[in-house]
DNA sequence: GCGGACTGCTTACCT
DNA sequence: ACAGGTAAGCAGTCCGCG
């Protein structure tokens, strides 16, 4: 049984009768792989769209559902002659004179469509050219949009073309009603329509298209979410060399070892019997799991061939790349036959048959929800650091490689990366699952897909869907560059392409009783209320230049035609503000729905946190730049005139950015006044969004911290948390937050003072005793790229990577390199396993020692060099 | 030829 | 392959020093 998500949606089913779904045992070759359990039924009950795809073999779109009650994955086929095309604006007479066109194989038909140019804001004639296959539009060679220069929306793959025709949205239920896929329609109550509409929207909003598309978006958002049957796979594989991963392209060496756990409670271990391999001890680990030997690897390969044939949903840590890339060359090798394989391999990813694959890597590698889903809780993305952080357990240690463990041993280890793979996805109610098929649902991407692409690919998706349900003609990137222009603002930033946000000089010290102001959302809030959208900046319209100028800069907006990016950011925006947010916190609602409902805000955030970003990135299709220079324009306006109105009102500032105020001690009245003001004179919601005991800063900026009312505290760029600082300092850093934390007065200072005191004085001295462990000592810092692709200089850990490749340990973009400063001749660096205690540059640690400390000190009013002078005497002496 | 002032590159953070 | 703004440390360069 799926489960029901958030209780007050109805799903309307159609009256027809339904049939019963025939069960098939036979081996079908489907789709040029031999399935075992995808049907195509003519009739179903509710099942949820997965994926799309095209298929080859019958040349059409290609549907996959699942079916919570069987727990399979269904086939549907378009049956409505869909195909692909682009569009030109050169007539049809024309074109067919065109021998190129006409003559060649892909091509269909033409035809004559009229669609809305939003760039213009008029109707427009297009010629719709129709082919047989997606490759004819384009990615073949000769392929029609490199024949025809001037063509619109050619470079929208095939089954996202589909989708948006089609208007499916991934993750929502659909029948199979006499062969055709029915939508299983949201609807809701109307009591709660009421609600949301009077707790969402202020009276002058009540626009028929905002109030319809808020309904909309509450519909699919809180549209019943389902839990998906599915297994985890991990591999072994027999290693040739130390430490180097194994070229799946050429898989040369047997896979020693698979294992698949799945949430239906299977637990298996694959392994290949080998020469001289012992048994070894027992594990508690595998304990309840069926370990199966084999003598030939081509039979372990064909079983766990039939376990991914199994499964509606297959997960993987790096499937992509290694994987199932590893399994389809290594069975290649082995002689099975292709359609024996149910993984199909693309240029940069691994798709399964019949289920879909998910790389999880992949996933949680995305930057987008390392920051927003997740806060920034694993710093690197391996599956170690990733279970670490989330589930608080990480892989099991090994100290040879996988070549000498034993059986139990080798079995355990493949075992528990794929349970923690798994896990990954069941801990928390399935969080990860419901947010990534809530993120299908938002973007119109199928689940493949969006666990795999970008934040501006979402976004792209998702108006690309917008503007074909409203027969908009989606525009060229190079047309918007030319109608709107480039940015006109200077960035603080050299090589930036606009001025971004401001940054108030925080004034140092310890301050007691501050408030944080902050804006609800403030760019979404911005792109809603200015009408902001690529099509709306720099309207065709005279009047609007005049009429909605927008503050310091030439641009001005539309007031004539509400913009597809203000609509949309908007609903999403005020229902995570004005609904999910609240209910995801309120206390007269169960835990359990509490929960799922802060699981649809967070998925949210994540959509809204990019939705202006991808404006000003040049990798996206709807690129406009004079519209992501006017929301960080009209955020600088905001923030400079409610410092001045808080000034007014005599309200001390400390420190501000983006969107936030810090308050000292503001009386309750004017903090209320400033409220109301930032209401009605911008529009937009100022909100209590923290209340500090204190706050110490510095005098820069981005770095501060701050103990909340109920002691817990909070720490903001300083150096001391941040990852290039070497653990010992990391540690004492927090110690002496920890001390800060229980200072609730002023008077309590003068203690808190002297414990502090303590602490950098004792490690002081052992840094100059040199009895700090080398290990933390260790400073670690991230690749940016490969080694040898610095050119323009060779900063430290890029030093200490080239002298571990000597070594040949494998060092590659997106390694974390871990070294130690030393003063050894002209060596100033060396990889922390090569180096010495007696080859530590004490000084260079001593000026960390300082840095860390300084940022806390400066405010406290104390001098680093004179906390140390009170035992001067050491330092002469040393 | 050397050292300080400067710029630029790089990483990690904040919003 | 979402944005710009800030801090810090080091590499490399320029300039003045009779």
């Amino acid at each position: 049984m799926f489960c029901v998500f958030l209780i007050w949606v109805k799903m309307i089913e159609d009256e027809e009768s339904i049939e019963e779904v025939k069960e098939s045992e036979e081996e079908l070759i489907v789709e040029g792989k031999t399935i075992y359990e995808a049907q195509q039924p003519q009739n179903t009950g509710p099942c949820y769209l997965l994926s799309v795809t095209y298929s080859g073999d019958r040349g059409c779109a290609l549907v996959k559902l699942y079916d919570p009650e069987a727990k399979k994955i269904y086939y549907w086929y378009d049956n409505s002659g869909h195909k692909p095309y682009f569009y030109t604006d050169i007539p049809i007479d024309e074109l067919r004179k065109d021998s190129r066109v006409i003559g060649h194989k892909g091509f269909d038909h033409f035809e004559r469509i009229e669609l809305y140019d939003v760039l213009r804001d008029r109707k427009v004639i297009m010629t719709k050219i129709v082919t047989k296959d997606p490759l004819s539009v384009g990615g073949a060679r000769g392929a029609l949009r490199d024949i025809i220069i001037r063509n619109w929306e050619s470079k929208i793959r095939y089954h996202h073309c589909y989708i948006y025709d089609r208007q499916l949205i991934p993750g929502l239920a659909y029948r199979i009603v006499n062969g055709n896929l029915v939508l299983i329609k949201p609807v809701l109550p109307k009591e709660m329509e009421d609600e949301l509409i009077k707790r969402v929207l202020s009276p002058e909003e009540f626009e028929e298209e905002y109030v319809d598309a808020l309904i909309e978006w509450a519909s699919i958002l809180s549209y019943p979410i389902v839990d998906i049957k599915r297994i985890a796979l991990d591999i072994e594989v027999l290693m040739e060399i130390k430490n180097t991963l194994p070229d799946p392209e050429e898989a040369k060496l047997p896979v020693i070892a698979v294992s698949a756990v799945g949430n239906d409670g299977l637990k298996v271990v694959h392994v290949l019997r080998r020469n001289n391999i012992s048994e070894g001890d027992k594990k508690d680990a595998l304990n309840g799991v069926e370990v199966k030997f084999y003598d030939n690897e081509r039979d372990l390969l064909m079983d766990v061939f039939k376990i991914i044939a199994s499964y509606p949903m297959v997960l993987t840590f790096n499937g992509d790349a290694f994987d199932l890339n590893y399994l389809w060359h290594r069975a290649i090798k082995l002689g099975i036959p292709k359609e024996k394989i149910p993984i199909i391999l693309t240029r940069d990813s691994a798709m399964v048959v019949p289920g879909i694959h998910i790389d999880l890597y992949k996933f949680f590698a995305n930057r987008a929800i390392k920051v927003y889903a997740f806060g920034n809780k694993y710093k690197d993305e391996d599956l170690d650091s990733i279970s670490n952080a989330l589930l608080g357990k990480g892989k099991v240690k090994i100290d040879r490689s996988v070549n000498e463990l034993s059986y139990n041993e080798l079995a355990a280890y493949c075992l528990h990366d794929a349970e923690l793979t798994l896990e990954l996805t069941t801990f928390n109610n399935n969080l990860v699952i419901v947010l990534m098929l809530l993120l299908a649902r938002v973007s119109r991407l199928p689940l493949e897909d969006v666990t795999r692409l970008g934040v501006s690919k979402w976004v792209q998706s998702l108006f690309y869907f917008e503007h074909r349900r409203r027969g908009y003609l989606i525009p060229n990137k190079e047309e918007i560059k030319n109608v709107k222009g480039e940015a006109t603002t200077a960035a603080v930033i050299k090589g930036k392409k606009y001025m971004g946000a401001k940054v108030i000089e925080p004034i140092p010290g310890v301050h007691f009783n501050v408030i944080v102001l902050d804006f609800a959302s403030l760019y979404p809030s911005i792109l809603k209320i200015w009408n902001l959208s690529y099509e709306t900046i720099r309207c065709p319209h005279e009047e609007c230049k005049v009429k909605r100028p927008i503050p310091d800069t030439p641009h001005w907006v539309c007031t004539k035609k509400r913009g597809l990016t203000s609509i949309i950011i908007g609903v999403l925006r005020d229902l995570r503000v004005n609904w999910y947010k609240p209910k995801s916190k309120d206390k007269n609602l169960s835990q359990d729905l509490r929960f799922q409902f802060n699981v649809v805000q967070s998925a949210m955030k994540v959509i809204l946190n990019a939705s202006y970003g991808v404006f000003g990135a040049e990798i996206f299709e709807l690129y406009c730049p004079p519209m992501a220079e006017s929301t960080t324009a009209i955020g600088r306006h905001y923030i400079d005139n409610t410092m001045k109105k808080a000034e007014i009102l005599g309200l001390k500032i400390l420190y501000g950015d983006t969107d936030s105020l810090f308050l000292y001690n503001p009386p309750k009245n004017q903090l209320e006044t400033l409220i109301k003001w930032a209401e009605e004179e911008l529009k937009s919601d100022l909100d209590v969004d923290k209340v500090y005991r204190y706050v110490s800063f510095s005098n820069r900026k981005k770095n501060y911290f701050g103990i909340l009312e109920d002691g817990s505290f909070e720490v903001k760029g300083l150096k001391g948390k941040k990852r290039d600082t070497p653990d010992f300092l990391k540690e004492s850093f927090k110690e002496v937050i920890n001390i800060l934390s229980q200072v609730k007065t002023p008077d309590d200072f003068e203690h808190a003072k002297q414990q502090l005191w303590k602490i950098i004085d004792e490690q002081y001295h052992m840094l100059k005793g040199r009895r700090i462990p080398l290990d933390k000592l260790a400073i670690r810092a991230q690749l940016g790229k490969d080694p040898e692709h610095y050119d323009k200089t060779t900063p430290q850990h890029v030093k200490a990577a080239l002298m571990l490749k000597k070594y040949n340990v494998p060092v590659k973009k997106g390694m974390t390199i871990t070294f130690v400063k030393v003063n050894k001749g002209d060596i100033n660096v060396m990889p922390v396993q090569l180096a010495r205690i007696d080859e530590i540059d004490i000084d260079k640690y001593i000026e960390h020692m300082k840095t860390v400390y300084e940022q806390l000190l400066d405010a406290l009013g104390i001098d680093f060099e004179t906390l140390l002078g009170k035992r001067s005497l050491e330092g002469f002496i040393n």
